[in-house]
DNA sequence: GCCGTTTTCGGCCCGACTGTTTTCAGTCG
């Protein structure tokens, strides 16, 4: 799958044109095309140049480099800005506060190339003596040096709602608040987070933001003006508040919500309509800014004046959202109320940290029917895997706690490992014994695609195999995804009525949203897992129904919202 | 670069904050 190298290579032309003054349509439409290629999951080494210029964003120039990169690895014109553009600039453009523009006017007076030479010219003064520099953006950017030698980190969505919680409480009593929402990709469910954005309505902005930028966990104000401040939070990440007024809320949260992508489309749309949008409301583009807007009180106002349905944050990515809401035929989106039960969760047998007991008594007091218990099998040695001896000693124990209760039932179930040659890590009459069995890769990670793709295909070809579980195997921030043939995989899934898990664990979030959306679309049943190893790890669900919910899933396409007795039919009559 | 029930040419989202300036460019989201 060549897709997210070509989006990467679409992003650092962008830049490298940026760099070279280029026009600033172009440079955006090359962004623009980026995105659309990486939330594609048809290969485009599959596709006709027809095909890719059906793609929203995508022309023949676009689709030309899409071909000519699947066909021979590079782009011509991209390795031309390469030898023209010194490497050392694009690493200059992560420095908070350089943009294209100063990054080249460093190179043309000083010759500088590389965030070694910009630190010592900084650190030297030799920049403060320039037109349009001087000392504060000599220390500015010294600041700026060392965020980007680090490189930028962001947190994933279940850190990023974690310190959002405690920004909110710490503001939440402020004097003369009347709303305060989180807005930005946390709101958007994004898997990961840059930084949190919060936007608020208040009859003391003054107030409000004094307090923001004096909080405990504020390290340091990177701006304060009248209507937002930005702070750096204790652990480095950046938090941005906005105040507004309360008329102008929706159109605010609407604004600050994003995505960018989105937002542009959105206005777009409005300029046809005689409309202009800003965060402060929707007007006629004929009339004065200062007069009342016609809708900004609600998202909803904003929405319906473009002739649009509310758009769940969640969908707000410019992947084919605008166009459903004005046919309305906007999805209704899963959400976490629906769900029943969790086919994936651990106990103390393997490597969890709660008993049995413990994890059915917190899953019920959730709310929920039933809880499937799927320890790990004998090969993972580290997670202290069931042998086969140990497996049907917990059979038993589960048949028995079971009979005790009617309302709320525990399957036996179990993450069995798929071993390096796709076989399984327990024979057939053990995994005929047991209710769900969610097949997993974890080991020999780095096999060549066409055998991982393998592999994992004869898994879901066993008739006792319910489920695969995080198929792609990345963990955010620390491992790739395996590099596996994912048409290949679905299609196998949908042969072999396999479901595909989303595995709600904050490092996981797997499946990727993009992949659940091309899953459901080919008929493939979802279920979405905690993988929980203790009893607070269930609220995990949480995430899974969110990457679930950006992946437009409803809750007809997901197994766990079944109850009890349905999930039994449905183990029984696989 | 892309795109088109106003257009195949001429548009292309919009505003706040900063640091540098005497009214604004650059950056950011």
């Amino acid at each position: 799958m060549l897709n997210r190298q070509f989006a990467g290579l679409l992003y650092e032309m962008a830049n490298l044109l940026e760099l070279d003054d280029d026009n600033p349509f172009r440079i955006r439409a090359y962004k623009k095309a980026a995105m659309a290629f990486e939330g594609l999951t048809k290969d485009i080494s599959t596709m006709t140049l027809e095909e890719l210029m059906r793609i929203p964003g995508v022309g023949r120039g676009l689709a030309e480099k899409a071909d000519e990169f699947s066909r021979t690895g590079r782009v011509k014109e991209h390795q031309d800005l390469r030898r023209r553009i010194p490497q050392g600039l694009l690493s200059m453009l992560n420095v908070s506060g350089l943009g294209a523009k100063r990054v080249r006017f460093l190179y043309e007076t000083l010759k500088i190339d590389s965030l070694g030479k910009l630190k010592a010219a900084a650190e030297g003064g030799k920049l403060r003596s320039l037109p349009g520099f001087a000392e504060k953006m000599e220390t500015n950017i010294l600041k700026g040096l060392e965020v980007a030698v680090q490189g930028v980190e962001r947190m994933t969505l279940g850190e990023a709602r974690l310190r959002m919680a405690e920004v909110l409480g710490f503001l939440k009593g402020t004097d003369g608040i009347i709303r305060l929402e989180p807005a930005g990709s946390l709101r958007r469910g994004k898997e990961t987070v840059g930084d949190l954005d919060i936007l608020c309505s208040s009859r003391n902005p003054d107030k409000v933001i004094t307090r923001f930028i004096h909080a405990p966990f504020s390290k340091r104000t990177l701006a304060a003006g009248e209507t937002k401040a930005s702070v750096e939070l204790m652990n480095g990440i950046q938090c941005d508040l906005r105040v507004v007024e309360d008329d102008s809320f929706g159109a605010a949260l609407q604004y600050f919500t994003g995505s960018k992508e989105h937002n542009v489309a959105l206005r777009e749309r409005a300029l046809k309509l005689g409309y202009t949008v800003n965060e402060y409301g929707l007007y006629r583009t004929s009339d004065d800014k200062k007069k009342k807007p016609l809708a900004g009180k609600t998202e909803e106002e904003i929405y319906k004046k473009l002739g649009l349905q509310w758009i769940p944050p969640e969908l707000r990515e410019q992947r084919g959202e605008i166009e459903a809401a004005e046919k309305g035929k906007l999805p209704k989106l899963i959400e976490e109320a629906d769900i029943r039960g969790c086919f994936h969760s651990h106990t103390s047998e393997s490597d969890g940290r709660n008993t049995l007991e413990e994890m059915a008594a917190a899953a019920r007091k959730k709310g929920w029917e039933w809880l499937g218990s799927a320890d790990h099998s004998q090969a993972l040695k580290m997670t202290n895997g069931l042998s086969p001896d140990r497996m049907r000693e917990k059979i038993g124990k589960i048949k028995a706690l079971n009979k005790k209760s009617k309302s709320f039932q525990v399957l036996c179930s179990s993450e069995v490992d798929i071993l390096a040659d796709g076989s399984m890590d327990y024979d057939d009459d053990l995994m005929k014994e047991l209710d769900f069995v969610i097949a997993s890769v974890h080991s020999s990670f780095k096999q060549p695609e066409e055998k991982m793709t393998e592999r994992i295909i004869r898994a879901m070809d066993n008739p006792h195999v319910d489920c695969i579980g995080h198929l792609s195997g990345r963990l955010l921030g620390q491992r790739e995804a395996y590099a596996i043939d994912y048409e290949k995989i679905f299609e196998a899934s949908r042969r072999t009525g396999t479901a595909l898990e989303i595995n709600g664990q904050p490092d996981r979030q797997d499946l990727y949203d993009v992949h659940a959306t091309t899953a459901k679309g080919m008929g493939i049943r979802i279920a979405t897992n905690t993988d929980a190893h203790s009893i607070d790890q269930l609220d995990h669900m949480s995430l899974a129904v969110t990457v679930a919910r950006r992946a437009w899933l409803e809750k007809k396409d997901v197994l766990n919202t079944m109850s009890a007795r349905e999930v039994r039919e449905w183990c029984d009559g696989e």
